[in-house]
DNA sequence: TGAGCGTCTGACGACCAGTCAGATCGGCGG
DNA sequence: CCGCCGATCTGACTGGTCGTCAGACGCTCA
């Protein structure tokens, strides 16, 4: 996942001047730097003596971007929270009938494949917003809102014609699908050293998805 | 939390020599500090410093116990993990029939109270165990292994009842459904400041749980 | 070419990790 | 009650990172 272009993170120094062609592409090594650092060492063991080197160049000039590390993550998270996009949009084929479950495999699919490509920053995005940082508790909401939102309209609906049952709060449930999506996702990979294949984590997910969404019975 | 008395963490020093009282007085008020600390600073902040400094001591003390700070979080976490046993045992309780949705309430309601107790050292297990450390990985899959294979066999029970479909892998919807217990477990905060209650939390995921093991509709 | 602004860096004080030799403590035999 | 001995604790030190300057560098445009 190195040198993803920049989609829509405006070059900002840190006193908020705008910044040139050296210092924007500066940022950007450095925010890959990261990402892959993340990757390979984990959140505990990110040094920006390690960013700086990686990009080599001086840890001062880490500092010209980042008030610290924490900052640079920040701004990763921001960045791939809108690559999930993509994956909402499989949201709006029919959920009912025979193609419901083909709806809720491919986005199952996608949404694992999602988190495959930027592992190492979600799990560090997630991380901070268990342990009560607000700017990465939003950021991790505006990303899955879209998502978050579109299931508990199903669910809605799926109760309006009595196939779902009316104790079950259709945000909270939307809220649990959307946690099983990214636990799985995060996960997998250890289940699949279980003797689970990716496969079996895509089917049996799609289908308790699938059925808590549209009360389809098996 | 502090001050848990060590179930059967015995008392061992770095070169394997058995504790003395003191000894072990001393390195059960470091793991304690270690949590608390965990608790309110996060992962990222736990410096051995100040461990030693919330004990009265010094921190050449706490490596006469533990190699690092990693090490005195897996010991906690080993011992939190044992805790989890008293839910398992509500697994027993059956599935079919109208008790069936109450042994999943149950369930889900202790495991949540169980997240809230141990919060902070959960989910450093987790990170820890995501980004691959296999000493973690091992901790949790021990603590979470009786609560899956309970799980699984039920599934597997309903699939030869024809309740649930042959598609299904016992395992992975175990599997599934233990991330879907740890997710709502470590966000249910989150949650509720989205205006869902506890209450919606706990019936939306027993709900949940009970139809993917059971089959049975709404 | 050289002025001027944006970008980068060497060097530094503060702080933490981890180690070691030696001080201290606490229980036991006399 | 004393003195001994292993168990336990600590002060002091090395090495390395954090975060911050003042100033060096280099690109751009007149």
């Amino acid at each position: 996942m190195p040198s993803s272009p920049a989609p829509t993170a405006e070059a900002v120094a840190l006193d908020g001047r705008p910044l040139g062609k050296r210092g924007a592409a500066t940022r950007r090594r450095l925010l890959d730097a990261t990402a892959r650092l993340l990757e390979s060492d984990g959140v505990r063991d990110l040094r920006v003596v390690d960013i700086a080197r990686e990009v080599g160049t001086s840890p001062a000039t880490f500092y010209q971007y980042f008030r610290d590390v924490e900052e640079a993550v920040l701004a990763l998270t921001a960045e791939v929270g809108e690559e999930l996009a993509p994956v909402d949009q499989l949201l709006n084929r029919p959920w009912t009938g025979p193609s419901g479950l083909a709806t809720a495999r491919e986005m199952v699919d996608a949404f694992i494949r999602y988190w495959d490509a930027h592992r190492a920053v979600l799990r560090t995005r997630n991380l901070a917003a268990q342990e009560g940082d607000p700017r990465f508790r939003q950021v991790r909401n505006n990303s899955l809102r879209p998502i978050t939102d579109h299931l508990a309209t199903t669910v809605t609906e799926s109760q309006a014609e009595g196939r779902v049952s009316a104790e079950i709060s259709p945000m909270a449930a939307a809220a649990a699908l959307v946690a099983l999506l990214e636990r799985m996702a995060a996960f997998h990979g250890d289940l699949e050293s279980l003797g689970i294949t990716r496969d079996d984590v895509v089917e049996t997910t799609a289908r308790i998805v699938h059925q808590t969404v549209t009360g389809a019975a098996a």
